[in-house]
DNA sequence: TTCGTTTCGTTACGACTCGTAACGTAACGG
DNA sequence: CCGTTACGTTACGAGTCGTAACGAAACGAA
């Protein structure tokens, strides 16, 4: 399986300017005016170079959100299901409000103008993120903390679709109180006859 | 209040050749590539008849979905809460599948590049739908068919986030199913003690 | 009718971004 | 040294943007 390599290799230095790059820029003057040459004139790096190794723009910042989320998604079991699920949210949030958010924003909005991206960010974050999230509620039942009445389905739409919902309406904000209420009514219904 | 009207009038001919070409190339093309000037060329009017009156082509299509919108969004009242809310939701969902699902993908996608037109769509938009949730759930609960252990406002998260979340990930179908699952779990939430 | 006002549709413009092609140069393995 | 691949630079056609300029059309008022 070990693959031959010929020729000039990768830029790894260049790789990671870009995804810095569109870091910073994102979270400098929002996603509403990111652009590909503007990256490349941040990240000094030629503009054909960006479009060798993506195929889009959205692919960029898929990338980019990826490399510090595998960093930050920790999943700590606490005693209780409502602790274990409330850290989950918490943390989330913070990292939705200390600078990823931003790239979901991106993400979300292009997904929707390109129905091929939109099936790589569903594959590549959504998809992984679901898992993550459905693991705390049948691990809570295999422990006896959590009966399960609805469709674990369900209850992950529920918890992720309040909050991308608050992050793209931004009609309420993303803090501890949000979660908690969550923690609330997603405990409640897997408690009671 | 009669306000002097001097010069020549507004086309309304024009104004719904514009909206009904709006409505037409977002179901057939989608959102991904809509633009002004395709617009212009199949309403047969001039680019700037349209920037005359439109902001831009996020508020255009805003406007394009409050004149069906209007319509369609009916509320009865039946003589429970779970047939009163299933109504009310498998309403919203028909809606959303029968065309108007477009209409809002490009409306979220748009709020995100543009600040200003978020702000729009949330108080002509996103905000009146709220509040016809949210009456549903306090007539109810003046029936003392539904308790509030909740706030509304986080319940009107839960619901409309879901589905937001469903519509925009693309994941799972907008279904009678999906509808009946969210009112068994809201009426769960305002059921035991 | 005539005039002033406002909108109409057409055409054209500069500015911007897109994605790609062409070029010579740089960095690797054989 | 040679073949291969990636690099950065430059330039290009295509598309969209939002606006300006123009003459014609449609209204109320004199």
């Amino acid at each position: 399986m070990a693959v031959l390599k010929i020729g000039r290799p990768r830029s790894e230095k260049s790789r990671e300017a870009i995804l810095n790059a569109t870091h910073e820029l994102l979270n400098e003057k929002g996603g509403g005016g990111l652009t590909v040459e503007a990256i490349a004139k941040r990240a000094k790096v030629g503009k054909p170079t960006i479009y060798r190794w993506w195929p889009t723009l959205a692919d960029i910042v898929l990338e980019a959100l990826l490399r510090q989320a595998d960093t930050s998604i920790v999943v700590r079991s606490f005693g209780s299901f409502r602790e274990t699920l409330g850290y989950f949210l918490r943390l989330s949030m913070k990292s939705l409000n200390e600078g990823s958010g931003v790239h979901l924003q991106f993400l979300m909005a292009q997904a929707q103008r390109d129905e091929e991206f939109r099936e790589r960010f569903r594959e590549n974050f959504v998809a992984k993120r679901r898992v993550v999230l459905k693991s705390i509620f049948q691990e809570a039942a295999e422990l006896g903390q959590f009966e399960i009445k609805y469709d674990p389905e369900l209850l992950v739409d529920i918890v992720f679709g309040a909050m991308w919902y608050r992050l793209l309406v931004g009609h309420a904000p993303m803090d501890d109180c949000f979660a908690d209420e969550l923690v609330e009514l997603i405990a409640g219904a897997g408690q009671n006859s």
